[in-house]
DNA sequence: CTCTTTTAAGGTACC
DNA sequence: CTTAAAAGAG
C-alpha cells in the first residue's frame, strides 16, 4: 500500500489525473518526454490493485512489441515492489535477488500473464485463432485457425504472380510494389475488394480491384492471411456476428490504446466497435464498468504514408469524450510537463512545430535546466558532414570521459544515409545500425520459417515452394510448374497432390524420387507437431533436411553467418518457451511473424546508434545528431509541394530533436553526393524555423536567408495564425528558397485554407502553402 | 538446372 | 554508386 501511495505521489497533476482515472472515456494528450509510459502503466497498476478490475479484462494495445514488452516489465515491478513491501516491509531492491526473481515470477502469473497487452496485430491474431472460422467472408472464402501470418516478402510475391501472370498487365503501369500499397490502403480505409471496386473511377483502380480480388482468393487458398488482415478481418467479424462481438466486449471492460495518433480508421473501427459494442448511440453507451483510454500526441505522427491518421485523435473529443472546450472538458488531459530534455532543445521544438496548422494546442514545458545551445554545422560535402560528427563524439568523449558510446545516435531521413556514416565510422568507433535488415527478414531465417509453416499449415503453399528446393534436391520449375498445374485443375492445395506418392509418380517422372523424399520428410515431422516442443522441431527438420549440412559444406563467409544466424534462431525457440511457457510449434511461429527485432540482444553493447528518424520514435538519448538538414532531403522532395506531407516532415524534424537530453547537433552539408552524381544542396527550411539565437553556427554556417530578400532576422512567429494572409493575387512574383523566383498563376481556396500555384521558372508547377513555404515576394 | 551477366531502382516502416 | 532481382547462357 505504501509503494502505491508513494508512487503516485511522484506524479504531477496532469499525471495523476490520468492514472486515476477510472471508468469513461479519457484522451491523454502526451507531449515528448511527459512521462506517457509512467501514466499507461501506473493506471494499468491501479485499475487492478485499487479498483480491483481483474487483469485478463484489460486490453492495452501499443504500436510495437517492444512497447508491450516495456510497459508488461514494468507494471511486473510496481506489483513486485508492492508486494514487497507488504510482506516484508522493503522495497523490491532491498531484497535479495533469489528472492527478487521468485517475487516476480509470482506477480508475473497471477496479475501480468492474463493482461491483454501487445500490438493491435499481436492481439487480434490470438482472437482469430479463437474465432476465425466463424468469419463469413463477402466473396466466401474461408479460413482455419491455423492460418499462417505472410510477411511483406511473401506477399508482394503474390502480387507480383497476379500482376504479371495471371493478370498478365504492364509492369510498368501496374507495379506489384504500388498495386500491393494501393491494397494495403484500401484495407487500411476498411475496404473490401467489391468496396474498392464500386468506389473504382478509374481504369487503374478497376484492375487495382480486380488483383485485390484474385489476392484475397490466393491468400485464402493457402490459409495465409497478411499483416492488415489481421486488423480487417476481426473488425468485418465484429461488425457481423453480435454475439462475437459481444464475447469480446464483456471481456474488454478497460481497453487502452498507445500511440493513438497512429491509428488507421480500421483499427479506429475495431476500438470503436469494441468499446461501444457497436452501439451508434452515444446516450445507450454504458461507462458504468468500462473505460478507454487513448493515449497520444498528434505533434508526433509522422505515418500518414501508411494510412495512420492523426484527426482520430484530434477527434476524439467528439468522437467519445464530453466534447466540451480544452479548458473544460472531463475527458482530456494533457501532459506537458518534459522531463527528458534541456530547455533549449524544447524551445527549438515548440518553436519548430508552432509552423503547423492542424494541431492540438500544446507545448513542452521544461523542467530541467536550460543546457548548451544547439550547434549547426555547414558541411562541404557529406563525408565532411561524418567527420564532424566522428569528431564531435571523440571530443565529447575526451571532456567527459563517462560518456558511453551508448549515449550517441545519429538520425538521418533515409536509410542511404547511413553508408557515408558507416565509412567515417568503421575500425574507429563502435557503431550498430538500428532498423536495418531484420533478423526474420534474412533468407536463411525465412528458409527455416517456411519449413515450420509448412508443417504447422500444410495448405501453405508459398512456405511449401519454397522449402521444397531448398537446400537444392533437383526439383526444378518443370516438375514443380506441372504438380502446380494438377493442384489447380483438381482446386486442391499443392500439398495434397505432394503428398500422394502415386500422384507425384505420375507426374513428376525422373524427379518423383526426390519429390517423395521431400514430402516423406514433411510427413514425418507433421506426425509430431501435436506432441514435440517446438525447440525440437526446428533443430530436427533442418538437419534431417540437409539445410544445415548445405550451409556447413559451402564453407563461404556468407554461409557461416547464415548458420550462425540458424543457431540464433534455436535459442530464440528456446527463449520463446522459456518466456511464454508455451512449447507448441504454433506458439512460436506467431510470435515469429509478429516479431521485428531480434536487436534487442544489442541492446546492452555500447554503441553509437544509427538509425532513420522513423526508427527512432519512442527513444531517447543525450546526444543527438541530425543530419542530412537540406531541402529535399529533410524534407524530402516528394513533400515540398505538398502541404500535407511537409507538415508530416516538420513532425519528423520536431519527432527528432525532441529525441535528445542533454545536446543537439544538427548538420547540413552544401553539396551531396546521390546516387553517383554530386548535387548542391539548400539548406533545409527547418534551419529558419529554429530560433536563431538558441543556435550556435560554426564559422561557415549561415542560415539561409538569401540577403535582401528577408528583411529581419526575427524568428518566424506563428505563421499559421489568423493573420488574413498578405493578400496574394496572380502574377505576384516571389522568391521561394528551394525553388527560386516564380510566378503567382492561381489561387486555391481562400482565407486559412489558401494556397498558391505557382510557376517557377527552375522547378516547374508547384502548389505552395504561403503560411508553410518560406516565400517571399518580390516588389516590382 | 545452375551459374553469370544485365538491368532497374533506390522515402519513411510498424506488425 | 550500390544492391537486388530478372533474364540469358552454358
Amino acid at each position: 500500500m505504501v509503494a502505491t501511495a508513494d508512487a503516485l505521489a511522484h506524479l504531477n497533476p496532469s499525471q495523476r489525473r490520468a492514472v486515476e482515472h477510472h471508468c469513461g472515456p479519457l484522451l491523454v494528450v502526451a507531449g515528448a518526454g511527459s512521462g506517457k509510459t509512467r501514466a499507461l502503466t501506473f493506471r494499468i497498476f491501479q485499475l487492478i490493485h485499487q479498483h480491483r478490475v481483474a487483469p485478463d479484462n484489460i486490453l492495452a494495445v501499443t504500436f510495437t512489441n517492444k512497447a508491450a514488452r516495456e510497459m508488461r516489465d514494468r507494471i511486473e515491478k510496481l506489483f513486485a515492489d508492492q508486494l514487497a513491501q507488504q510482506e516484508t516491509g522493503k522495497p523490491l531492491t532491498a531484497l535479495p535477488a533469489a528472492e527478487q526473481t521468485q517475487l516476480r515470477s509470482r506477480v508475473y502469473k497471477q496479475q501480468i500473464k492474463p493482461l491483454w497487452i501487445g500490438t493491435f496485430h499481436s492481439l487480434f491474431a490470438r482472437i482469430l485463432r479463437y474465432d476465425i472460422d466463424k468469419y463469413q467472408d463477402e466473396q466466401g472464402h474461408q479460413w482455419q485457425r491455423n492460418f499462417s501470418i505472410f510477411d511483406e516478402s511473401d506477399v508482394q510475391g503474390l502480387v507480383k504472380e497476379i500482376v504479371l501472370k495471371d493478370l498478365n498487365l504492364d509492369e510498368k503501369k501496374f507495379n506489384p510494389r504500388s498495386v500491393r500499397y494501393a491494397m494495403s490502403n484500401a484495407k487500411n480505409l476498411l475496404r473490401s475488394p467489391t468496396e474498392y471496386l464500386n468506389e473504382a473511377t478509374t481504369y487503374r483502380e478497376r484492375t487495382i480491384a480486380e488483383v485485390y480480388s484474385e489476392y484475397q482468393k490466393r491468400l485464402a487458398a493457402n490459409n495465409g492471411l497478411d499483416f492488415d488482415d489481421l486488423i480487417l478481418i476481426p473488425t468485418r467479424l465484429f461488425q457481423q456476428n453480435e454475439t462475437i462481438l459481444g464475447y469480446w466486449h464483456y471481456q474488454f471492460q478497460h481497453i487502452l490504446v498507445d500511440e493513438y495518433q497512429d491509428t488507421n480508421r480500421t483499427q479506429y473501427e475495431l476500438i470503436r466497435l469494441l468499446a461501444t459494442n457497436g452501439e451508434t448511440r452515444k446516450e445507450q453507451w454504458n461507462w458504468q464498468r468500462r473505460s478507454l483510454f487513448a493515449v497520444g500526441d498528434a505533434d508526433q505522427s509522422i505515418y500518414s504514408f501508411r494510412m495512420a491518421d492523426y484527426k482520430i485523435l484530434l477527434d476524439f473529443q467528439r468522437d467519445f469524450g464530453d466534447g466540451l472546450p480544452d479548458a473544460t472538458t472531463q475527458t482530456m488531459v494533457k501532459l506537458e510537463e518534459n522531463y527528458r530534455s534541456r530547455e533549449n532543445i524544447l524551445q527549438a521544438a515548440n518553436h519548430l512545430i508552432a509552423h503547423n496548422t492542424e494541431r492540438i494546442d500544446k507545448v513542452l514545458r521544461p523542467t530541467r535546466g536550460e543546457g548548451e545551445r544547439i550547434y549547426l554545422y555547414q558541411a562541404d560535402s557529406e563525408r565532411d558532414e561524418a567527420q564532424f560528427v566522428l569528431g564531435s563524439i571523440l571530443k565529447l568523449r575526451e571532456r567527459a570521459s563517462d560518456l558511453g558510446w551508448g549515449s550517441f545516435a545519429i538520425l538521418y531521413r533515409t536509410n542511404a544515409q547511413s553508408r557515408v556514416l558507416e565509412d567515417a565510422f568503421r575500425g574507429r568507433v563502435p557503431y550498430m545500425i538500428v532498423g536495418g535488415l531484420k533478423f526474420y527478414d534474412r533468407k536463411e531465417i525465412k528458409d527455416a520459417i517456411a519449413y515450420l509453416r509448412l508443417l504447422a499449415n500444410p495448405a501453405d503453399t508459398v512456405s511449401l515452394l519454397r522449402a521444397i528446393n531448398t537446400p537444392r534436391r533437383g526439383i526444378g520449375k518443370a516438375t514443380i510448374d506441372n504438380l502446380i498445374s494438377a493442384a489447380q485443375q483438381l482446386g486442391v492445395p499443392l500439398w495434397e497432390i505432394i503428398s500422394d506418392e502415386t500422384s507425384v509418380n505420375t507426374i513428376a517422372g525422373r524427379t518423383a524420387k526426390a519429390v517423395n523424399g521431400f514430402a516423406a520428410l514433411i510427413k514425418g515431422y507433421q506426425g509430431k507437431v501435436e506432441t514435440s516442443d517446438a525447440n525440437y522441431l526446428v533443430r530436427a527438420i533442418l538437419e534431417d533436411a540437409g539445410y544445415l549440412d548445405d550451409l556447413k559444406s559451402k564453407g563461404t563467409d556468407e554461409a557461416k553467418t547464415r548458420l550462425e544466424n540458424i543457431y540464433e534462431l534455436f535459442s530464440a525457440v528456446d527463449d520463446f518457451q522459456r518466456e511464454y511457457e508455451d512449447t507448441t510449434l504454433a506458439g512460436f511461429l506467431a510470435n515469429a511473424s509478429l516479431a521485428s527485432d531480434l536487436d534487442n540482444l544489442a541492446e546492452g553493447q555500447e554503441a553509437i546508434s544509427l538509425m532513420t528518424l522513423h526508427s527512432a520514435k519512442g527513444l531517447e538519448f543525450p546526444i543527438v545528431f541530425l543530419v542530412g538538414l537540406e531541402q529535399g532531403l529533410f524534407p524530402n522532395v516528394r513533400s515540398l509541394d505538398d502541404p500535407q506531407s511537409l507538415e508530416e516532415e516538420r513532425r519528423l524534424c520536431y519527432v527528432g530533436i525532441t529525441r535528445a537530453q542533454e545536446r543537439l547537433f544538427l548538420s547540413q552539408a552544401r553539396q551531396r553526393n546521390l546516387w553517383g552524381s554530386t548535387e548542391p544542396a539548400i539548406p533545409s527550411q527547418f534551419l529558419m524555423e529554429l530560433p536563431p539565437e538558441l543556435i550556435e553556427r560554426n564559422g561557415r554556417a549561415v542560415l539561409p536567408r538569401a540577403a535582401g530578400h528577408m528583411a529581419t532576422a526575427e524568428p518566424v512567429t506563428q505563421p499559421a495564425d489568423d493573420t488574413p494572409g498578405l493578400n496574394w493575387k496572380v502574377g505576384d512574383r516571389v522568391i521561394h528558397n528551394a525553388f527560386g523566383e516564380g510566378e503567382v498563376i492561381l489561387l486555391l481556396g481562400s482565407g486559412r485554407k489558401q494556397n498558391l500555384a505557382i510557376n517557377f521558372p527552375a522547378a516547374g508547377r508547384k502548389i505552395i502553402d504561403p503560411r508553410v513555404a518560406q516565400l517571399e515576394r518580390i516588389e516590382a
